[in-house]
DNA sequence: TACAACAACTTGTAATTACAAGTTAAAAGC
DNA sequence: GCTTTTAACTTGTAATTACAAGTTGTTGTA
């Protein structure tokens, strides 16, 4: 199968930039290319996939914003070495940025419907207070080790039978893409280092008071007007967290 | 000075969407647009401008991706909430992040040309170990409370009167900028939450084994083949780090 | 051989046109 | 007065054309 073959059997609904876009990604993540390598010229993929410039220009654009390529003004798009480390600064959930490290999920409480909590650490809109919050505990192990920490909160809206719905071993990102159309666009985060609590300490299998990583963040959707928030936990002992900017 | 008065004078040697790009942003960090105000359509800075909308998209692009404004399809450019905690996740050099807070600068050591350590951070292409390395040891103080203790690498190339350069209460990005002609566009970060050793401790005036953030940054330039390294311990008592993804 | 000029690439910027699709408020109909 | 329809907006996608500017290898000249 070509290039442009793989290219035609993407998602009919896509707009082409995007097709063109996880062509090329899959390609550069699968080892097609290496680190260092010249992707084909703008033209060249033009041609192949038979689009105009600014097309295939959008799509390198989001491979730039990525990281997985640079582009050097005459020269071309050079493939950049795939990042070390867990790579939760940036957007894709855990799961998909841990790769195929051994990943294991359990689920410490939840789902279920409750109130929100007062003094949310994010503001909360009006809507999201009288529908109530969707909140979720899970541990996130790599190679039997838990890593993350994480406490989901998401708006009680329009979600069916979401409670009802097992993520043991499953990716949050992965069901509200999958049953709702839901996928996550981008989002906000506020970062500290804390002393673990002896709960915190307790899943994360650390002593108490040893430094581990607190993310707060809002995570925005496609579907308009609906973000869901995270409290994360994090054992950054053995892995560091990974991001551009 | 109306909009496109103020247009007009920017530095001609940028780029038109450029232009724009920074007139709407000094428009919404200087409060003109408050959260949740729409900009002008497209169309309409198509008009006043004087430009044609690839430009005008372009120029709100980059505002998307800093997270000044969102967009919505149907609805228009809304003016997102400015950023509270300390932005240094994402591009600007701590001096811009922190904005008018009380920022203070002092430096530990250097700015001195010396051998490059055994086992950097990051990997180092071959000209930069032969010319050296510019070290330099800074402390930034917020409000006169120590936040980030810096640890600066630069290749000692073509930096002509570098070390002799005053950097106390500078900023090394405008520095970089203003002398050298060397623009920051991005890089790539690990993060850690470790135990503060004694040297850093005393620093940062706090405890020694007191939770700190430590990051090591590789900082991207518009000069090709020139980047620059930071490792940075960060007191996140006060102060959270923000970012998005 | 060494150097300079050039040609053939590359990406960057920009104008122009067209239509699709989501939002909103006014107009039309009941 | 209320609902439905429509028109006039908005941003999203995409093709087309043109030139600027940086890189690289070749060609020609000294």
């Amino acid at each position: 199968m070509d290039d442009n073959e793989k290219y035609q059997d993407a998602d009919p609904g896509l707009p082409q930039y995007r097709k063109l876009y996880e062509v090329l990604r899959s390609h550069i993540l699968n080892g097609v290319y290496h680190e260092g390598d010249l992707l084909p010229s703008e033209n060249e993929l033009c041609t192949v996939y038979g689009l105009t410039r600014p097309t295939v220009r959008h799509a390198l654009d989001e491979l730039v914003r990525e990281g997985l390529i640079k582009k050097q003004k005459g020269k071309g798009s050079i493939v950049h070495a795939l990042p070390t480390g867990i790579g939760i600064l940036s957007v894709a959930g855990t799961t998909s940025a841990l790769g195929n490290r051994n990943l294991e999920t359990r689920i410490i409480s939840g789902p279920e419907v409750r109130r929100w909590e007062d003094n949310f650490f994010f503001p909360l809109p009006d809507p999201y207070i009288e529908s109530g919050c969707i909140y979720m505990e899970r541990l996130r192990l790599v190679n039997g080790k838990p890593l993350f920490y994480d406490i989901s909160y998401l708006p009680n809206i329009n979600l069916p039978r979401f409670t009802t719905r097992s993520f043991e071993n499953k990716s949050l990102f992965d069901t509200l893409r999958r049953h709702y159309r839901i996928e996550v666009t981008g989002g906000e985060q506020r970062l500290w280092a804390i002393p673990a609590t002896p709960e915190i300490a307790g899943y994360l299998q650390i002593d108490p008071g040893e430094p581990v990583l607190h993310l707060e963040r809002k995570i925005d959707t496609n579907r308009v007007g609906y973000s869901f928030y995270s409290s994360l936990y994090c054992n950054t002992e053995d892995y560091a967290l990974y991001g551009l900017f």
